[in-house]
DNA sequence: AAACTATTTCTATGAATATCGAAATAGCAA
DNA sequence: TTGCTATTTCGATATTCATAGAAATAGTTT
């Protein structure tokens, strides 16, 4: 019944970025590949735009679901842990 | 790494109704309360206008995620389990 | 330096959201 | 039936979102 606003603000922006298909795509890809993911392989892979994924990533990367490591231009994704744990535990597992 | 739209779809779904603070609230007190929710209780708990209230109910439902038991003018807000339990296991307790 | 590759930002657009107050709907009670 | 109470719908508005193409940014390779 105690009301913890900054929790469910943060919950609500965790499933904010969760509330797009392509995006839960994302997260899957994420954690049944054994490679890391870039923006160009995940246009082929979702046959959308490059410019709708770096947005895609964009709205992953803010709320904290994933974590980029550049190589040279090309940036790479991978889920973050720490907030999966964190937030949504288990989330994963019912993907 | 097989994509199934359906799920990903209604995975999406159920996160957009989630995605606002507000209705995280709700969902909280319902999981707490020891009484079913109506729009005017929620109305005066959260400070927002029974009409908004009326809105967020209606998320909620369409999704899946509450039901409904009507007595006289007065609506009854309750946790629809088999949703939670199908596709986000363990999700209250995280709450 | 020039050409190439990968990503991001910008611009534009159409769709969806959150909000409130007012009006409508519907049941209850005197 | 008239008034009271609870909720929903409607109308209006301001905001945010998803999308793509074009332009900009930045690293690579020759």
């Amino acid at each position: 019944m105690n009301i913890e606003i900054a929790k469910e603000n943060k919950l609500a922006e965790l499933f904010g970025a969760l509330s797009e298909p392509n995006r839960i795509r994302i997260i899957k890809i994420l954690r049944d590949s054994d490679h890391e993911l870039n923006c160009g392989e995940v246009s082929r892979l979702l046959q959308i735009a490059p410019s709708t994924v770096s947005y895609h990533f964009k709205a992953l990367r803010q709320a904290g679901l994933t974590k980029t490591r550049q190589q040279a231009q090309t940036k790479y994704l991978s889920l973050n842990m720490e907030t999966f744990n964190r937030y949504l535990p288990s989330f994963l597992d019912s993907l």
